[in-house]
DNA sequence: TCGCGTTAAGATGATCGGCG
DNA sequence: CGCCGATCATCTTAACGCGA
């Protein structure tokens, strides 16, 4: 169960902590054991999240994690933003939180403002799920340890909820995870940790809800993981005006870095928050030159191809100089 | 197997507040 | 005003795990 696990990480990790890191049995059971347990209860779950536990790599880290990821957002702890336990030895708690990742933000702005980007960030994150984030506690949490990323961790925390090993129950601990698990889905589905103004100018004055389903349909196909599954089912030619960058342009790369966007054509429209179903690769995907993909954009209905295709002129002149084949 | 990712600790650099 | 030491942030290094 879980919650034991969690418990048993939380209670033992100062003592084994003081073994050596290579090899160690604790490090196994935390990053195996705790991980698979964490999967077994997103079966039911139709978002495929990732989930991964960490005591640190090649030197013990001050504050062991659990992770759920969602691929299009993060898969790993340094970026982007995440579901996660954190473990405070010292204290031994445990702290379920809605956080992001430290690494990144710290490369970017330094550790100083770094942190304040974070408390920022994190206030908007609560701010854009406040219905759920009112189930959990929204103070700063503490995680025992002066080191950089735990300060990252602390600063990045959104909203949560921290237990005292060994006095919770797995009800309450899987109530909690599938409470902070569905936040997580609708901050994505709200656009996450993208400023609202930047939002609303991508999305040029559509109303609210047209601007979160442009977001996240931008999300899918900006996402790398998507983008490299798509453009492996798929020939590397704009499905439109049939722009080959190999041929038009001498482009030799491999098909992931051909200079064509992957577009997410499946309309969100009927997708309401909650549903799980965001994409199917490679049917809900066109793969389009960026000029197409900006102008599919701009008509009705972003998934009409051939409404699209009889709005091309200068495909005319491309076929008399460039026959195709 | 190899290169990249993750982590803490040690080294280096920047800033600040006395104090003569 | 310039020097000194303290403090804090940042950079670099070393160690290893992990996925392709």
């Amino acid at each position: 169960m879980l919650a034991e696990q969690l418990s048993r990480l939380a209670m033992e990790y100062t003592y084994e902590r003081a073994k050596p890191f290579t090899n160690s049995k604790f490090g196994d059971f935390v990053r195996r054991d705790i991980a698979v347990e964490a999967k077994n209860l997103l079966t039911f779950r139709s978002v495929d999240l990732k989930v991964r536990a960490s005591v640190g790599q090649g030197v013990w880290a001050s504050v062991p994690w659990l992770a759920f990821f969602d691929p299009l957002i993060t898969e790993t702890a340094t970026k982007g933003f995440y579901v996660v336990y954190l473990i405070n030895p010292d204290e031994q708690t445990i702290t379920l939180s809605m956080n992001q990742g430290t690494t990144a933000i710290y490369n970017d702005f330094g550790q100083t403002r770094g942190r304040d980007v974070l408390k920022r960030r994190a206030r908007d994150m609560a701010d854009r799920v406040p219905e759920f984030a009112k189930h959990f506690s929204e103070a700063p949490i503490n995680l025992g340890s002066i080191a950089g990323l735990p300060a990252g961790y602390e600063a990045g925390h959104s909203f949560g909820k921290t237990y005292t090993a060994g006095m919770f129950t797995d009800d309450i601990l899987q109530a909690d995870l599938h409470q902070m698990l569905r936040a997580y889905e609708a901050l994505v589905n709200r656009g996450g940790t993208t400023p609202s103004e930047v939002m609303q100018e991508e999305a040029n004055g559509r109303d609210i809800d047209e601007t979160r389903r442009y977001v996240l349909s931008c999300r899918i196909e900006r996402s790398a993981k998507v983008r490299k599954e798509v453009l492996k089912a798929k020939p590397p030619i704009c499905e439109c005006c049939g722009l080959d960058p190999k041929r038009d342009y001498g482009f030799n790369g491999p098909a992931y870095e051909t200079p064509l966007d992957v577009h997410h054509a499946a309309p969100l429209h009927g997708l309401s928050e909650g549903e799980t179903r965001r994409y199917k690769v490679p049917d809900d995907f066109m793969v389009l030159c960026p000029t197409c993909h900006r102008m599919i954009h701009k008509i009705d209905s972003p998934s009409d191809l051939s409404k699209l295709k009889h709005m091309v002129r200068f495909q005319i002149a491309r076929e008399v100089f460039y026959p195709i084949r």
